[in-house]
DNA sequence: TTATTTGCAAATACTTTGCATGTGC
DNA sequence: GCACATGCAAAGTATTTGCAAATAA
């Protein structure tokens, strides 16, 4: 990987995404960041979150939605999806089983369901000798 | 919900799907239909696509990739995607514990990780006395 | 008959990219 | 100084939509 600078911009993306809870989307932290910096581009937006994002400084979550949210927390953490107002928020308290999820109370949340999206290597792949 | 007509695209379309274990975009399924009725255009592929979707005939598929992939097979099952193909596909045996996950063999797949969302009802709209 | 659906094309939404200029190290 | 980064605008990709014509019921 290219060694990397300190620019201004992207300390003031990463700084706002930090402070943010609410996991926006490139656009909507295009126009937070802009109140700082009025003549940033969206372009800057999206290669910068694209790159901390392959530093593993941030995560990009693309759950069911179109467009993809940033998450300025790095660390392995739960989200969920709201059926009501359609928010991502974090879950700390993890319901790590079927059991967990029937409680009513999940930080707040009440859990209804779940979706899971399993990686791994397939047959295929396993097949023509990859590495294992 | 209208009622709706049984055209021959739709059928073709559902049909298609259902054969198909690929898991195909929007895009890759109009290709393989337009084989059999030349003149059926995208944005039909995508209404029917979206509307057998409300109706629960077919799964949509949008977990962390740019474009949508459907699934014509609505039961509840698990996905898993590669790490080296980036193929997508169905797991029927399903790992439903971190242990499980450990396994070398979950339908010929080595499961390395999961990506899991939550749906539930947020505590924003809980406190707005929306439905429990 | 008539409300739904289609094909087509244009519009929209989100993201990426080319390029000349600017800047951190 | 120079490799990396930026602003800007244009292009690219995925999806949605308006509308007149076609069609299922």
């Amino acid at each position: 990987m290219k060694t990397q600078r300190n620019t201004k911009q992207r300390q003031v993306i990463l700084e706002q995404l930090r402070r943010l809870t609410t996991h926006p989307t490139a656009g909507e932290l295009y126009e937070i960041v802009r109140r700082q910096m009025p003549k940033i581009s969206l372009g800057t937006i999206y290669r910068n979150l694209d790159l901390l994002h392959k530093k593993g400084e941030i995560q990009k979550l693309a759950l069911g939605a179109r467009e993809a949210r940033y998450d300025g927390n790095p660390d392995r953490h739960q989200h969920a999806r709201c059926t009501e107002c359609g928010r991502i928020g974090d879950l700390m308290k993890r319901p790590q089983s079927v059991a967990d999820m029937k409680l009513d109370d999940v930080d707040g949340w009440k859990i209804v369901g779940q979706r899971t999206e399993f990686i791994g290597i397939c047959p295929e792949c396993r097949q023509q000798g990859l590495p294992l």
